[in-house]
DNA sequence: GGTATATTGTACCGATCGTTCTGACGCCCA
DNA sequence: TGGGCGTCAGAACGATCGGTACAATATACC
């Protein structure tokens, strides 16, 4: 998993992936016998999972929208090592060799602005309100992993996830 | 420069530096001795003349505050191609072959942040308050480029500069 | 213990990678 | 015209890429 976020679709080579996994290339063959894009396809597979668990479950569940917030934020901190970890979905929107990925990208950012804006919703945030700071909390959440990182600077990362319930207040 | 921030250090073959410069192979090492590292040295100071010219500069020249960032905001929209394009410091923060580059994405990323402090300061706002509104301006503007490149909706980048002038006001 | 199946190691493959080298060609100037 | 220099094409190089094939090893079950 972290082997494709931190270096990408590229640059991640089967000798990386290998070694990341404990598992010789035969047995990543075999595993997943369509290879690489079988490799990335579990990553994303891996991704999903976490996010469903962990982030847009907690965001659909019953309670104040504040708190499902604030859950969010709990475990994107977790996820994202505190801003230190590059976003899976962004490191595979660079170049084209990874272009067959695209839909699912799209398809996850799409469900996570929509997991926020259902909690902003059930605040009593009219519809068209709740898809635009859904949208900028999502924003933010890139946008903050990127200069994070590139400023070797987390708190940018924490600043962005802390100015999130404010913006996603009803 | 548009092959190395679409595709990454590592997708950017020099078959595509080639053919996107128009030069053959042979020329390209001619020019840029060192190989591929010369080439990406390049790109960025292109990138950072760039920037210097249509971003910095305007930042830091007299006038009121807000038509500074209208001005930033212009040139950025020509230059991500209204949020098609993908951020070159961003993508070259992805892999570990494009890390001799970090020490340059934060440069220039300082100068912004620092460069649209000063037009903050000159507005009257206390030095902290520029430091940090300064960063989230850069946070939505890396931002919003990974959705909407992620989303095909390039909207969502125009947005963000829309969002900037009151953010970035006095 | 024997058999079937899963897992893994290792060698090899063709393609592409970034790089180097050499020679050809064109232009300019004395 | 000849020489120097810049530019470029194309071949070749060693390394790495993702992938394949086959044999060896490990595991589970009867």
């Amino acid at each position: 998993m972290s082997v494709v976020r931190s270096q990408g679709y590229d640059g991640a080579s089967l000798a990386q992936l290998s070694k990341a996994s404990g598992l010789g290339k035969s047995s990543l063959y075999h595993h997943f016998p369509e290879g690489k894009d079988d490799m990335v396809a579990a990553v994303l597979d891996h991704l999903e999972t976490t996010l469903d668990a962990t982030v847009f479950a907690p965001l659909r569940a019953p309670g104040p929208p504040a708190t499902r917030i604030k859950r969010m934020n709990g475990s994107l901190l977790v996820f994202y090592r505190e801003g230190r970890e590059a976003c899976l979905l962004a490191s595979l929107g660079i170049g084209d060799s990874s272009r067959r990925f695209h839909p699912r990208v799209k398809q996850l950012f799409r469900r996570w602005i929509e997991a926020i804006a259902h909690a902003l919703r059930d605040g009593g945030v009219p519809r068209g309100q709740a898809q635009l700071r859904a949208e900028e909390a999502i924003v933010r959440i890139e946008g903050s992993l990127v200069l994070a990182r590139s400023l070797d600077d987390p708190a940018i990362f924490q600043r962005a996830l802390k100015s999130l319930p404010e913006l996603l207040a009803s």
